[in-house]
DNA sequence: ACAAAAATTTAGGCACACCAAAAAATCACA
DNA sequence: TGTGATTTTTTGGTGTGCCTAAATTTTTGT
């Protein structure tokens, strides 16, 4: 399994918070699988860099940084598992995998996969190499773009 | 930086046997900017795994389970680039994002996005959606879709 | 062919993320 | 309210990936 980073923690922490005033060491420890005496290594580390309140024995809650990177996190996350729904992808698999990219991509790789999302969302019907696409993934067949499509698309392209 | 997986040696390992015969321990550390003593433990344990044929003072080359994990991880940052390039992302952030990702997609999302590029590819036109995708990231303007492309859109996907 | 230079490996050490077991603090209910 | 159960932290230990310095092997130039 790949090493948490800071990210992984604080948006988990979020997550926690949402149902719960504190955090404790027992949450993290049974939502990732791991020893709770590890967990308050953690708490030492994420409480010496500023992103929570933590005092020993009483749980802890995210600083405004914390909450700060966890909302950022957050969006992160929710766009690339929209864009991997969007291409196709099964739910489970697009939660992992949006778990995955959110900490490795770089911004400007975020931020077009965003406006990807935008662009397929802002249109009012499913475009039409999506459709293909979908197909595609299910059949292994790959359609033809029809000659109607390409001749209204060099349209628009000409214009640009 | 994260943690080299086999995979990232393995993709080094290969790129340097195309013009030498022989891997060194130098190669790798000075690819990677590393210590030399560092590159020996690796090709222990690549050795020990059987990645790559490896004898002490003399050099190493890639087993054929060596080149199989090579050339499907080539396969898949080949597809990954040019997906991120399709997306109009900077040639070397491209390449970057490529690398890490490579490591980590599910097999199913890796798949969709091999598929992606193709129907993309195939078609012998910029699709629309990506004309309007490029020039929302340059301008930072979101243009419509216009009514006759969703009319066609409409058509195909009620043939569906 | 041999000594100096370069490359490589070994040895020993550090930092880190985890663990199990023991100690300490807190909680819960009779 | 006191005591046993539970939670949390401390302590000590492991494996890993990297490092530097020293030892060893290979290469190179005369």
């Amino acid at each position: 399994m790949r090493k948490k980073t800071i990210e992984d923690y604080v948006e988990l922490f979020y997550d926690i918070q949402k149902e719960k005033k504190k955090v404790h060491t027992s949450d993290i420890a049974s939502a990732l699988s791991i020893n709770p005496a590890s967990v308050t290594e953690i708490f030492q580390k994420l409480s010496n860099e500023g992103y929570i309140n933590y005092e020993k024995y009483s749980g802890a809650t995210l600083t405004n940084k914390g909450i700060r990177v966890a909302k950022k996190t957050l969006r992160k996350h929710n766009a690339l598992k929209e864009f991997l729904l969007l291409l196709g992808i099964e739910g489970e698999i697009a939660e992992r995998d949006a778990c995955e990219m959110e900490h490795i991509l770089h911004p400007q790789t975020m931020d077009m996969i965003i406006k990807f999302v935008e662009v397929i969302n802002q249109c009012e019907i499913t475009p039409f190499w999506l459709q293909r696409l979908k197909k595609y993934g299910k059949t292994g067949k790959l359609s033809r773009c029809p000659p109607e499509l390409i001749k209204i698309c060099l349209k628009y392209a000409k214009k640009t």
